[in-house]
RNA sequence: GUCCCCAUCGUCUAGUCAGGUCCAGGACACCGGCCUUUCACGCCGGCAACACCGGUUCGAAUCCGGUUGGGGACGCCA
């Protein structure tokens, strides 16, 4: 194969949203496989439309989720002259011409032709122009567009695609279409184009819903000489209803940044997305980054359209069950050194941070987030569900405290009481805890349950945990003492 | 209306190119059970699909044709 150069050209009106960051996932995947390059090229000819804002959100976005770039940005709009030169030397080989219809014209065609239901296409009488037409309508300060020049020939313009094999379409089917505006400046069917030739794009990778520019733009390719690329095209994401996603009818659920502010693990995401449209034969689907980029082919990409299952107001689910499970895994399975920095910062953010944790008690740290993590959904959940280990200002389940306190009147004393034990305790840790919470239960004549149960409730807020002896370690003599001692209010509501 | 793409559990999918090993496998979700002081993890089990109709064939999820369904494109957007 030559050299593998590939690209992700969004065009920023509007923020990163999950089917192109799929699009850019899958992209780098080819071009890390073949130790080619992915390229970055911000397509913002659509002036009106693009944003500064949404420049920089598409950058963070694929930073966060770890998609790096060989070259770019470049933006589209510095190639303008670039551009317009071709579409000049289109018109001087006469594989391009002036059209000199009007916009209001054509388009009541077109409606006319809708409301008839019948097929429409340009067909003009400006493709015939004599050239002292041409210099007649234009000394007449007529305005035009330029229209590339489909060759009238029977046949079709095929391709190879590499993921939907061979595409074909008719040049009967192909229209004469616009290539520059009348105000001068070349459209994306052209732009994007000659972009690809000047940056060697080897292999275009894109959705579906590019499959029929595709044999146009290979018309311009031949037109200018250049080397036609491969073409994949891959199929769109879906919601439920079978409409694209957009953020205009999802709002943030699609966008990069939303995961990632709801405590994503950026790899999570990575490895979610490239399942939606793509797989092994032998069932695998959590992947190192070395080992996606090694095994993904655009040969297995799907070819099929599929589901972003997200229900709106769904109480237990708040994106894809697929997508959570799998942040899931990653959360309690990755070496705690790798969420440690998301965990540090998200605590930050919560005002729940010390910076003992960085020092002194760094080991703490580390051994309690890995003793909460396999409950949890995101890296949000360690300063909510998990608040009880890093602050006393915490919140108690109500079901909880009516099963684990309330219902046990006798807990009013025997807590304070279990409280001075642990703090007599010369030596504290989790086998002695155990042994005075089971020895005081044997006192008491009831089951340990009832203490062990108890006390999770008082001691964390909640409900469920980890082993309560380990969470009698991690929390510390003084703490547990103190928050024993402590009972009474919750008899008080 | 025209053109293009697609069709396996609720969802993501394996199997389709080289027909039999598939009364269809895995994952998520859901339901049961085990483990356990709780919940989660883990483990075990369950529910659940080849869109339809024809054809080819000894044999079709797989090949062919049609139907239906879904999606995309049909801009002086990208």
């Amino acid at each position: 194969m030559t050299d593998v150069r590939v690209r992700f050209p969004p065009s920023p009106t509007g923020y990163l949203h999950i089917g192109g960051a799929r699009t850019a996932l899958y992209n780098w995947l080819f071009a890390k496989k073949h130790n080619g390059k992915l390229i970055l090229r911000i397509e913002d000819t659509d002036a009106d439309r693009s944003t500064q804002e949404s420049i920089d959100g598409i950058i963070e976005g694929l930073n966060w989720l770890g998609i790096t770039w060989d070259e770019g940005p470049y933006f589209q709009t510095e190639f303008a002259d670039e551009h317009v030169a071709c579409a000049q030397k289109l018109l001087d080989e006469g594989k391009a011409y002036k059209c000199f219809c009007s916009k209001e014209e054509l388009e009541e065609k077109r409606e006319l032709a809708q409301a008839e239901k019948k097929d429409y296409q340009y067909n003009g009488p400006c493709r015939n122009l004599s050239t002292e037409e041409v210099a007649e309508k234009e000394a007449g300060g007529l305005p035009y567009v330029i229209r590339f020049k489909t060759p009238k020939m029977d046949g079709v313009v095929d391709f190879d695609d590499k993921v939907l094999g061979n595409v074909a379409r008719t040049y009967d089917d192909i229209e004469d279409f616009v290539i520059v505006r009348s105000n001068g400046k070349p459209l994306y069917l052209l732009c994007n184009v000659v972009d690809d030739i000047r940056d060697r794009i080897s292999h275009v990778i894109r959705g579906q819903d590019h499959l029929g520019n595709t044999a146009r733009q290979i018309l311009i390719y031949r037109a200018l000489g250049a080397e036609v690329p491969e073409f994949a095209h891959m199929p769109l994401t879906l919601d439920l209803k079978k409409a694209k996603i957009s953020k205009r009818s999802h709002g943030e659920i699609v966008a990069v940044q939303f995961y990632k502010a709801n405590g994503f693990l950026p790899w999570a995401l990575c490895n979610f997305l490239v399942l939606l449209g793509w797989s092994t034969s032998d069932d695998q689907e959590i992947f190192s980054r070395e080992e996606l980029i090694d095994c993904f082919t655009l040969e297995r990409i799907n070819h099929s359209n599929s589901i972003f299952n997200y229900r709106k107001d769904d109480p237990k689910f708040f994106t894809d069950p697929k997508a959570i499970s799998i942040n899931e895994h990653y959360l309690r399975t990755v070496p705690i050194e790798e969420i440690y920095l998301l965990v540090k910062s998200d605590l930050q953010e919560q005002g729940l941070w010390s910076d003992d944790y960085d020092g002194d008690k760094k080991e703490w740290f580390l051994h309690t987030i890995d003793l909460i993590r396999s409950r949890f959904h995101t890296i949000k959940d360690f300063a909510v569900l998990g608040r009880a280990y890093f602050d006393d200002d915490y919140e108690f389940e109500e079901k909880a405290v009516r099963k684990n306190i309330l219902k046990h009147e006798g807990l009013k004393e025997w807590f304070p009481v279990l409280a001075d034990r642990f703090a007599a305790l010369p030596e504290y840790n989790k086998d002695t805890a155990e042994e005075a919470i089971r020895g005081y239960a044997t006192e008491l004549e009831i089951k340990p349950g009832v203490l062990i149960n108890g006390a999770r409730t008082i001691l964390t807020g909640r409900l469920a945990g980890p082993g309560m002896f380990d969470v009698l370690e991690v929390l510390g003599q003084e703490r547990v003492a103190r928050r024993l001692r402590d009972v009474a209010k919750l008899y008080d509501v």
